[in-house]
DNA sequence: TAGCTTTGTAAGCAAATACTTACTTGCAAA
DNA sequence: TTTGCAAGTAAGTATTTGCTTACAAAGCTA
């Protein structure tokens, strides 16, 4: 094989991670397998991260830097909160629909080797959706438009369920699903529950 | 070891299972660790169980008759509707904070090795308890009591992101949480969903 | 008690795993 | 052109995996 810088090298081993989590199961992870189905020798693979698990946490970090940090650009915007929270809805669907093998990724991993590491960097992932979510409502909250007798906390973490559930049925029913629908659909419960 | 019928052993393998993925992640539940874990040999093991994957699909099946057994009995009961989505929900709850390990088992495995039989198993337990919630929405629309403008299949969803991302917080957190007074908050807000 | 089935186990199997080693090749700066 | 480092690899390593085999003993039934 032609040589590549590691830079490069690193972003077709993380893709082909993704792409054999999502068709193949995390079981079929191996160095070897991952190797083959880019066209590199296994050796290699090792030449340009230092452990598995390093790919591992090396995927976590992206997603906390794009996914993570685009919603903190809409949840941090000067829009009004009812127009905020949509965005970040959407956002979130898009993001899990287009990044199938993610969430599977995280959680399994997570649960998978009980890594303590691993388990922190997933309960950030968690907590920072989580409290993005809660700013939003927030401000709803202090400029009037929503009900301020509303527990927080509690929608915040029923707002959760949304995309996981979303994933679940993803990952298990494995197919056709409208995203603008969808979000739009959710919306619209949400707002029952925030509007005074 | 002491003989013991099958029964018996069949039993505490499954429960030795679901101690190890608790403790220390599926990564450690070898059939090698799972026969030191109860003292008996790994001979023996296979003795009880044709395969290490004949355990789980054992257990995914104690979950059907037992957890969604008792959720039918609950969504079919004459109780009104409101009453019923009450206990259904706290039924869900503590079934989840009681058997922590069974939903991680679920989507690890589901996911781990892409196997056709656990995917669909997964997706039964997932829309068998979908459809129920969706039987008591429905009974209450019909009963005069709700909204018949809600889209019931949406707040269904809704619903089951519930008790998954309660269990994701309690894998991640493992710890301290107050069941009785969650399950009640959240049916606040179902409510405020569901109220005409 | 004899015969047959069930349960138990130690030892071993082939295959797979993450990772290393020893060596080759390409490329860029001096 | 030479020198040195980065990237590539084939062929290993030791360990772990799910599962089998061959045999011993326990218990049920006649």
């Amino acid at each position: 094989m032609e040589r590549q810088s590691t830079d490069i090298r690193q972003e077709q081993i993380k893709q082909a991670v993704l792409e054999i989590i999502y068709t193949d199961g995390l079981k079929n992870l191996s160095t070897r397998n991952l190797a083959s189905h880019i066209g590199m020798s296994e050796g290699s693979i090792f030449r340009h991260f230092k452990t598995k698990q390093d790919i591992i946490l090396s995927i976590i970090t992206d997603v906390q830097t794009e996914f993570i940090g685009q919603l903190r650009k809409i949840a941090t915007s000067v829009k009004e909160p009812g127009l905020r929270l949509h965005e970040y809805l959407c956002a979130t669907v898009k993001y899990l629909t287009v990044n199938k093998g993610i969430t599977m990724l995280l959680f399994s991993e997570a649960s998978h080797n009980n890594d303590a590491d691993l388990k922190n960097r997933l309960q950030q992932v968690f907590n920072q959706q989580k409290q993005l979510v809660s700013k939003i409502i927030l401000d709803g909250i202090a400029s009037g438009t929503w009900d301020e007798s509303v527990p927080v906390e509690n929608v915040a973490m029923l707002y959760m369920g949304i995309p996981i559930s979303l994933n679940i049925e993803l990952v298990l029913s494995g197919g056709e699903f409208h995203p603008d629908n969808f979000c739009n659909k959710m919306m619209q419960l949400l707002l029952k529950i925030l509007n005074k």
